[in-house]
DNA sequence: AGTATAAATCTGACCGGTCGGTCAACAGAG
DNA sequence: CTCTGTTGACCGACCGGTCAGATTTATACT
C-alpha cells in the first residue's frame, strides 16, 4: 500500500511537472505554436511521455488551463484576507490579477488560444465560467459590502460587477496589445476609474504603495 | 488605356473578392485554422490563384484586417452624424461596434488570433493603432463636448476614454465567451455603465430605440 | 474579320517540412 | 522474470508555398 501510495505521488508529480511545462510554454509561444517536443523538452522527458500521461496535447492544455485558474484563485483569496474594506479589497483584487497577468506573461496570449481551438469544447466553457465565478466572483461579495457600509454608492450590483470584470479583461487587452504606458501605468488607472465608478468620485487618490 | 483600366479593376475586383472571403474564412475559423485551399474555394478560385495575388496567406490576412478596420471606421462616422448630443453620440458608438461585432460573428476571434501570429508584426501593430484611433478615437470628443455642455460630470477625459474602450473590449470578450444573456443585453448594460460613470447616474434610463 | 503571337491569368500536382499520435523495443525496480 | 514507465523512430495527414504548363485575353498583322 505504501509502494503504490509511493507511485501515485510519483505519477502525480510527473503530471504536475508537465501540466506546468505546458503552462509555461503554451504562456510563451500560444497554444498553436508549441509542439509537443517543446513540452516534452521543458519538463525533461521524451515526447513519448507526454501522451503516456495525457491523451492529446488538448488534453495537456486544458490541464495546464485549471491549474493556472486554480492558482490565481488562491491568490485572490489569499490577497483579499490580507486587506481590510471595500476599497481596499477591491484594489488588492485588480492588483492580484494584473500581477499574475504580468507574471506569466503572455497570460491573455494563452486564453485567446482557447477560442481558436473552439468555444464549443464544454470541458474549456466550464472552465471559463470556473475562472469567472471563482477567481472574480468575490468582487460582488466585496462592491455588496461597500454599498451596504455606504462607502460605495447605490449602483445597481449587477452592473458594478460587470463593470469591474470587462474593465480588468479590457485594460489587460489593451496594455498587452498597446505595450505603451507601464504596466502599473495601467493597473493604477484600472483601480482608479473602477473605484472612481463605485464611489461617484468621493475616494480621493490615495498615497499609492507600490509594492 | 481604357484596356488597362480594366484589367486594374479586375484584377482590384479579384483582390476584393479574396480578402472578403480571407475575412469570413477567418472570422468563423480563425487564423490558424483556416487554409488557402478554404479562402480559394469560397473565392471560387484555385488556391494558386491566392498566392497569385497576395505573398503569403499572412499578407492575406493583414489585408481582410484592414479591409475590416476600414469598414468599421465608416460605419461608426456615418452613425455619430445621424444623432445628437454627447450622450447619444456615446450611445450610437458603442451601438455601432457592438452591431459589428455581432455581424461578422467572430470578430473578435479573428482580433485574437493576430496575437498568435506575433506581436512583433509591425504591420499588425500599425494596423491596431489605427483601429483604436479610428474607430474608438471618437469617444475621447464625444465625452469633451459632454464635460464642456454640462452633460458629463468633469471626469479626467484620458480616464474617461480608456473606461470606454476597455469596457467595450472586455464585454465583448464576455458575450464572446459566456453566451448567457442576449447580445441586446450586453449593448444595454454596456451602455448604461459606461453614461452611468460619465454623468455620474444624472441621467435617467431613456425608453430604448431597439433597431 | 480572321489569324497569329504574345502576355496575362489561372491551375493543381508537387515539394519540403511540421506535427500529433503510435508503437515496438528498452530499462530498471521489485 | 515481470511489470511499470520511458523512449524516439516512424507514420499518416496536413499545409504553405512553388512552378511548369494550360487557358484565357489582349495585341499585332494581314
Amino acid at each position: 500500500m505504501a509502494a503504490k501510495q509511493f507511485v501515485q505521488d510519483y505519477e502525480d508529480q510527473r503530471r504536475d511537472e508537465l501540466i506546468k511545462a505546458t503552462y509555461y510554454e503554451v504562456a510563451e509561444k500560444g497554444y498553436s505554436a508549441v509542439t509537443l517536443q517543446d513540452i516534452a523538452k521543458r519538463a525533461g522527458v521524451s515526447k513519448g511521455s507526454t501522451l503516456y500521461y495525457f491523451a492529446t496535447k488538448e488534453d495537456l492544455f486544458l490541464g495546464a488551463l485549471e491549474w493556472m485558474v486554480e492558482q490565481v484563485h488562491t491568490r485572490i483569496v489569499n490577497t483579499i484576507a490580507t486587506v481590510e474594506g471595500p476599497v481596499e479589497k477591491m484594489k488588492a483584487v485588480i492588483r492580484t490579477i494584473f500581477a499574475n497577468a504580468q507574471d506569466s506573461r503572455q497570460f491573455f496570449l494563452a486564453y485567446t488560444d482557447f477560442i481558436s481551438i473552439g468555444t464549443r469544447n464544454k470541458r474549456f466553457h466550464d472552465l471559463n465560467a470556473k475562472f469567472y465565478d471563482g477567481c472574480c466572483g468575490h468582487d460582488r461579495e466585496i462592491i455588496q459590502a461597500g454599498i451596504e457600509s455606504g462607502v460605495f454608492r447605490n449602483v445597481d450590483i449587477e452592473d458594478a460587477s460587470t463593470m469591474v470584470r470587462a474593465l480588468v479583461d479590457g485594460m489587460m487587452l489593451q496594455w498587452f496589445f498597446s505595450s505603451q504606458g507601464t504596466f502599473d501605468d495601467y493597473r493604477r488607472r484600472c483601480e482608479r476609474i473602477v473605484l472612481d465608478y463605485l464611489t461617484g468620485g468621493t475616494v480621493t487618490e490615495n498615497a499609492e504603495t507600490t509594492a
